[in-house]
RNA sequence: GCCAAUGUAGCUCAGAGGUAGAGCACUUCCUUGGUAAGGAAGAGGUCAGGGGUUCAAUUCCCCUCAUUGGCUCCA
């Protein structure tokens, strides 16, 4: 038998015979990491613990610390659950079941029967009974035939469809206690691993996504190896409910929707209202800092405009019927995007180089059709409000102009706290030109402007195929909110089509006509899904220059409640807010309301304060920070905001 | 748009074939209290909307609308 070299992470080297396991290896290093190893990163793949290594590699043994541990246990849940189903449901079609983000799920056809989340927890208890078994994970490989022949006469027509698609050869199955099934793997080596299980969900899904295919019953779960990150894991989730924006935003009376108005569309209250008024005057300022000039466009426009930007070929199914005028019977649509507008607004005069870069800017409001079933809260609505901008400018400024953008909308994730998030360059799907528009020539040009700019600014990027707009490429910022999920919020895009389109032209230096390249950006991406996802971001304790009240004055007695209304004067007259909290209450009742409205400051007025002439200041989430001149409490304040403002 | 669930007071929710209940919020009164819930009384609902079954429907059935969780979609 022949000696192979395992090189570990630390770059440690070790010979082993051929036919040595990964979790032979982890045995070696010591019992403890042998317990815990769920899989292995062989040359970069991962694979079984317990499957022989065969030449020289680099190993990395993984855990539940390790993503790749997660994955494999997750995928190997998923078989668990399986196995428990058909155990609790026999002759049940199985489709796919994959490992995800947050668990697992499995696509099944139950047939006639109604699965629904009242069967969870039996199903969770057969797994848990299986779990303890420690079933182990067996991997064997048959031939395509084999495989064929073994599904059909199970009459699972989903395996079967999915087999036929594969390549001729071996193809690996897995076989747990009684049930097995193809799998490419890998899994972790028994089922002991799995401690606790928490089945989520049950939901619709079609086969492969399709939606004219069956539609399945997907079982959602995660699984851990301790209880106690299990319960972790829910209370995260309960804190992830709390934060939600649909529930802050009702009780912080930022918004609210009507049925009478129509689904999908938002209606602010003051509350909610000033607070986006200061978001928008906030990028105002640094919008006007970096040259941009605004323009204000009406919200519908000829359905000629949209021919013209190509929205209607692509969208126009799919959007708000059109408006007509009742005597000529002139079609008009509601706008759906502010550029064919903002692209009118340059032709208006004839422009020159000089004129450029152009920086037209809107908070533009537009409506979308959107699917009855997506709309959610305020992150997908049909009628919103982009930070919209366009910036024409020549091909030679196109880079420098992107790379300020990207610095622009920076700056505004540092403002707003968020630290956590991806740059995401979308590109065009390979496999499906047809979705888009514009020559192959332009849609490079953009795309190498897109990468060359993120690799001079030396971000960290990842490139998604398919993602990209019907008419350009995007830099897309996507941030993580309280539960993980990924938000996309801002969005740059490049586009030589719609100057195309709309044959936009200036007079260069040579005093020839050229075309310019128009950038599409929006920092925020709409205000209602930004409003949202702060929200959430912050648990509805928005920063102190954002909220809503900033102070909420709280007279001891009522005997306080007329230095009470004189103090508010005061610090409205230092551009505060404040309210009084004048009720017949005992203090300890005004200072919990107000704590649970989350109102950043308090000021306690009573005998003390008014014979010294001092406010005595509480602090959210802090408590007591003693008494102080008003005075001195606005500075505080006007620090706090400054440094807010200034990162 | 598709599948499923849900829709009862401002909010959170209970309830049941015989025309409705709790807590919080609200109003009024009492209390004037020093750092996270003082007390009492009162008001508030076409039980999402429309049909049907029934002597009787908020409850059972159908349709519509909305919300929620997924799927698909997202200029």
């Amino acid at each position: 038998m022949s000696n192979i070299q395992v090189t570990l992470p630390n770059g440690d080297v070790r010979k082993y015979a051929e036919g040595v396991t990964p979790l032979d290896i982890a045995q070696e290093i010591s019992s403890g990491l042998a317990r815990n190893v769920l899989a292995a990163e062989v040359n970069g793949e991962i694979r079984d613990a317990m499957r022989p290594l065969s030449s020289d590699t680099d190993l990395k043994l993984l855990t539940w610390n390790d993503r790749g541990g997660k994955s494999t246990m997750w995928h190997s849940s998923a078989h668990l659950m399986a196995e428990a189903l058909e155990i609790l449901y026999p002759g049940i079609k199985f489709g796919i079941g994959p490992d995800i983000d947050n668990g697992f799920y499995y696509d099944v056809d139950f047939g006639d029967h109604q699965f629904s989340a009242d069967d969870l927890e039996k199903v969770e208890q057969k797994m848990l009974e299986l779990a303890r078994q420690k079933q182990e994970y067996h991997r064997k490989s048959i031939s395509k035939e084999e495989a064929l022949k073994y599904y059909t006469a199970k009459g699972d027509e989903y395996k079967v469809e999915l087999i036929s698609e594969l390549e001729d050869g071996t193809i690996s199955f897995y076989e747990t206690g009684h049930f097995t099934d193809l799998c490419r793997g890998p899994h972790i080596p028994n089922t002991g691993f799995i401690k606790a299980i928490k089945l989520t969900a049950v939901a619709g899904a079609y086969w492969r996504g399709d939606e004219k295919r069956k539609q399945l019953t997907r079982i959602y779960g995660i699984t851990f190896p301790k209880k106690k990150e299990l319960d972790q894991y829910l209370e995260m989730l309960e804190e992830a409910k709390k934060r939600d924006h649909r529930k802050l935003g009702k009780e912080l009376g930022l918004f609210t929707f009507s049925e009478k108005v129509g689904s999908g569309l938002p209606l602010w209250l003051p509350k909610g209202a000033e607070l986006r008024e200061r978001l928008e005057s906030f990028l105002k300022k640094a919008q006007k800092k970096s040259g941009y000039v605004p323009v204000i466009s009406p919200h519908i426009g000829q359905k000629e405009l949209y021919i013209t930007s190509g929205h209607y070929a692509k969208y126009g199914e799919d959007s708000f019927q059109p408006i007509h005028t009742p005597h000529e019977g002139e079609e008009f649509l509601l706008k759906p995007m502010n550029c064919p507008h903002h692209c009118e607004i340059f032709k208006s005069s004839p422009k020159s180089y000089k004129d450029l870069p152009l920086r037209l800017a809107e908070f533009g409001t537009v409506y979308r059709y959107e699917q009855s079933g997506e709309l959610h809260g305020l992150t997908r609505v049909r009628g919103f409000t982009q930070d919209d901008a366009h910036l024409f400018c020549t091909n030679d400024q196109l880079k420098d102009e992107f790379k300020k953008v990207i610095e622009l909308v920076l700056h505004i994730f540092k403002v707003l706290d968020f630290h956590d998030f991806t740059a995401q360059i979308s590109l065009r799907d390979p496999d499906d030109p047809d979705k888009y528009i514009g020559s192959d020539e332009n849609w490079s040009k953009a795309e190498k402007a897109i990468i060359e700019a993120t690799e001079e600014m030396k971000m960290k990027t990842v490139i998604v195929y398919g993602e990209a707009a019907f008419y350009g490429p995007k830099l897309d910022f996507m941030v993580h909110d309280a539960i993980g999920r990924e938000w996309q919020l801002g969005t740059i895009q490049v586009d030589y089509n719609l100057p195309d389109r709309f044959e936009l032209e200036y007079t260069g230096a040579d005093n020839k006509k050229h075309r310019p390249v128009m950038i599409h950006r929006a920092p925020f991406g709409s205000m209602e899904r930004f409003v949202a996802v702060l929200t959430e971001h912050c648990a509805g304790r928005f920063p102190l220059w954002l909220t809503p009240e900033q102070v909420a004055i709280l007279p001891i007695s009522d005997k306080f409640n007329d230095h009470a209304s004189e103090l508010s004067y005061l610090l409205e007259n230092y551009d505060l807010r404040a309210l009084v909290d004048d009720r017949s209450e005992k203090i300890g009742r005004k200072i919990r309301d107000n704590e649970m409205s989350k109102i950043p400051y308090m000021l306690i007025l009573g005998e003390q304060e008014v014979k010294k002439g001092l406010v005595s200041v509480r602090k959210h989430g802090e408590g007591d920070l003693g008494s102080m001149k008003v005075e001195d409490f606005v500075s505080l304040i006007n620090k706090e905001i400054e440094d807010l403002l200034r990162p």
